[in-house]
DNA sequence: CATGGTGGTTACCTTCTGGTGCCTATGTCC
DNA sequence: GGACATAGGCACCAGAAGGTAACCACCATG
């Protein structure tokens, strides 16, 4: 069985369990595009505040603490004048870009797909 | 920029945030895994319970019948005897095997990445 | 002087997630 | 008869996720 079917494969630390955490919450898929898409690995809270839609502040900064805290970004202070600070992504935020635009992209081919899927949600 | 870097892309209803969804709860694209590696597109209760080490009667449950509400797999009861029940991926849910293997080779391909992230959960 | 932009923090609140335990009903095995 | 499996349902509960709103300090503009 080559395509991962053996079932000792399926512990709860596996790789693909992983990953799914990296997903399953909040918008750190969201930022790490972004930073990677519309500025080269890097950008000031305002910035990507502005290029996700729907994000509070507070869950910006959140997001923001826990990649730098996990290592996927690094943050940067400037002149303490109006306080500047950017965010950059590192080399291993950089590797993450990569499932990050994989999923994205096949999102953005499969939108039929997705257009067909109810909501899912069905309360009582 | 022919990479999605255009804003107006990124509403809140776009085809990669849709995506998230998918991934973002519970155990779906597990179940979808599951059913397409190991059984075909097809499997019972008991065997996805089996196959799915962590998960509770009840959540199981309740993913399959989200799941059966967005259209991604059908449910098929067999003789009521001992009431054997079966799930298979429909057409839409095989669609979405795709974007979930996609996903897991990765992961799998790149564990060295996911060893050096942080766990991320940091309280107070 | 009031407003707005920079980059946050904090408290409060709601929703969703997901777990356990106990109940059903049937049939078979020991 | 009692235990086990199959396939659930339902109640209860804890905690995480995530949103709102108000606040801080600083500076510049009108």
């Amino acid at each position: 069985m080559d395509k991962g079917s053996d079932e000792t494969e399926w512990r709860e630390d596996c790789s693909p369990r992983r990953i799914l955490e990296l997903f399953s919450t909040k918008w750190t898929s969201m930022v790490l595009h972004t930073l990677h898409a519309l500025h080269q690995g890097r950008a000031r809270n305002g910035v990507l505040h502005r290029s996700l839609p729907g994000i509070s502040k507070k869950m910006l900064t959140q997001t923001l603490r826990e990649m730098e805290a996990s290592g996927l970004i690094s943050r940067h202070v400037a002149g303490t004048v109006p306080p500047a600070v950017e965010y950059r992504l590192t080399e291993l935020g950089h590797r993450f870009v990569e499932p990050v635009e994989l999923l994205y992209d096949w999102a953005r081919r499969n939108d039929d797909a997705l257009d067909r899927l109810g909501s899912r949600k069905m309360r009582s």
